[in-house]
DNA sequence: TCTGGGGTCCTAGGACCC
DNA sequence: TCTGGGGTCCTAGGACCC
């Protein structure tokens, strides 16, 4: 009697160019032409259309530099715009749970699901029904990758990139060596510059020799990362599926300044900010922060103007996602940190120690901490209803001339009224 | 001129303790 | 004068992911 009828089946569902996608979907007449979008300050480009793939623009290479490739071939080109691509995401992750409410979502793009109880033979039917609802309700199309663990079904995704029918399932294939002998190693989920690197130099080119490669010998040359990579190629599920969402651990908020800033009361107006962002996405989520750390730094890439980069934490007495203590604190860690002469052109915030906000002992909590808590709550309020930064602190600034660069902007925006799309009746 | 942002996890090494 | 060894905890930095 067979038994693999009902084998471990772990899904890989990610939506194509996700970015450029999303565009496309409010712009009919960029589809089938080259389009990128831009990473924030128009920095980098950090999704591309197939056909502007086909140009030989690279993921991640800088605006700049691709500029010429793109004004000679008519190539569309977008600031990001997160609120509408977060929007479209959970749209498409709805779609999903329909399928199995139980699903991972990895990533604004990306989720694993388990799809153990569907049989063997309708595997690749069902992940072709999940792509084409998801394209019918949503717009966004899809990859789905299936196989017995996720770092197989990461590679049967890779594969599905490529085909027509975009669905590729590596289950019930007795041997999938051939099919691992094809994947370079550094396309392995876990696999990044320096583990290439690594291997590469140990004879290990694709996922087949990793695959083949013993667990001791990895396990003592690398680390128990590593050894879980070579297990699951193996089909021995190592990476468990993450179904409840996990409170995150830590918070941050950093931004590339659209022009170099110089000057402390700049730098502290940004710092101000990112700290209010920061206590304020963590407020929304009930956590509060142990620490507190502030960073800085000028270009890495203009070293002849010498390189400055710094950062200082600093704990709470008692764990706090009050903007007034949080902005307090970055201010004070900035003026130590703050060098003279140096041209910034980036500074971050970051929470840390994050916990739930319930929990926080509160032996030295007062009446003055219930006031300043409700005064947060209304800030919010008042910020979700009209908009970010209608209320503010002081120290936040007014004229933000460091603010991000946003030149291509399609200003979509699905909670805008004014902002939907208009068709003209002809 | 112009080079993103936000996460997690692991490891090595130092401090400290008995 | 001689100056152990093992454990824990914390942190900074690195590697990885999208």
């Amino acid at each position: 009697m067979s038994s693999t009828q009902f084998t471990k089946k772990i899904a890989l569902i990610d939506c194509n160019s996700f970015y450029v996608s999303c565009e496309r979907l409010f712009n009919p007449k960029i589809r089938k032409k080259p389009v990128v979008v831009l990473s924030n300050n128009d920095g980098c480009i950090i999704s591309r259309s197939n056909e502007a793939k086909a140009l030989g623009i690279k993921m991640g290479e800088p605006y700049f530099k691709a500029k010429n490739i793109i004004i000679k071939n008519n190539v569309h080109v977008f600031s990001s715009n997160y609120s509408l691509y977060g929007d479209l995401s959970r749209r498409v992750m709805r779609t999903l749970k329909r399928f199995n409410s139980d699903i991972e979502v990895y990533s604004i793009d990306e989720a694993f699901m388990d799809l153990s109880n569907f049989s063997d033979k309708e595997i690749e039917e069902v992940g072709k029904e999940i792509r084409n609802t998801v394209l019918q309700w949503t717009g966004i199309p899809t990859s789905i990758g299936i196989a017995k663990t996720k770092t197989l079904s990461k590679i049967a995704n890779h594969i599905a990139k490529k085909k027509k029918s975009g669905v590729t399932s590596l289950i019930g294939i007795e041997n999938i060596d051939p099919i691992l002998e094809k994947i370079e190693i550094n396309d392995v989920w876990g696999v990044g510059r320096q583990l290439t690197k690594f291997y590469q130099k140990h004879g290990v080119y694709n996922a087949k020799q990793l695959k083949n490669k013993s667990n001791t010998w990895i396990k003592k040359c690398s680390n128990v990362l590593s050894s879980r990579t070579a297990m699951e190629l193996r089909g021995i599920p190592c990476i468990d599926l993450e179904t409840t969402q996990s409170k995150r651990k830590s918070c941050v908020v950093s931004r590339s300044f659209g022009k170099r800033v110089e000057h402390f009361q700049e730098l502290k107006e940004a710092v101000a900010n990112y700290c209010l962002n920061a206590s304020e996405k963590i407020r929304s989520e009930n956590l509060v922060a142990k620490a507190i750390t502030v960073f800085v730094r000028t270009s890495p890439f203009q070293r002849n103007f010498g390189y400055y980069s710094n950062s200082k934490t600093i704990d709470f007495p008692i764990a706090t996602n009050n903007s007034i203590e949080t902005v307090t604190a970055a201010v004070s860690i900035l003026e130590d940190i703050f060098r003279h002469g140096c041209r910034y052109q980036k500074a971050g915030v970051m929470l840390t120690g994050l916990s739930n906000e319930n929990n926080k002992e509160n032996l030295f909590s007062s009446e003055k901490d219930e006031k300043i808590n409700r005064l947060m709550r209304s800030m919010d309020n008042t910020n979700y209803r009209y908009g970010r930064s209608t209320l503010s602190l002081a120290s936040a600034g007014v004229y933000k001339k460091w603010n991000m660069r946003r030149d291509h902007s399609s200003k979509i925006d699905t909670a805008d009224f004014y902002s939907l799309p208009r068709i003209k009746a002809t």
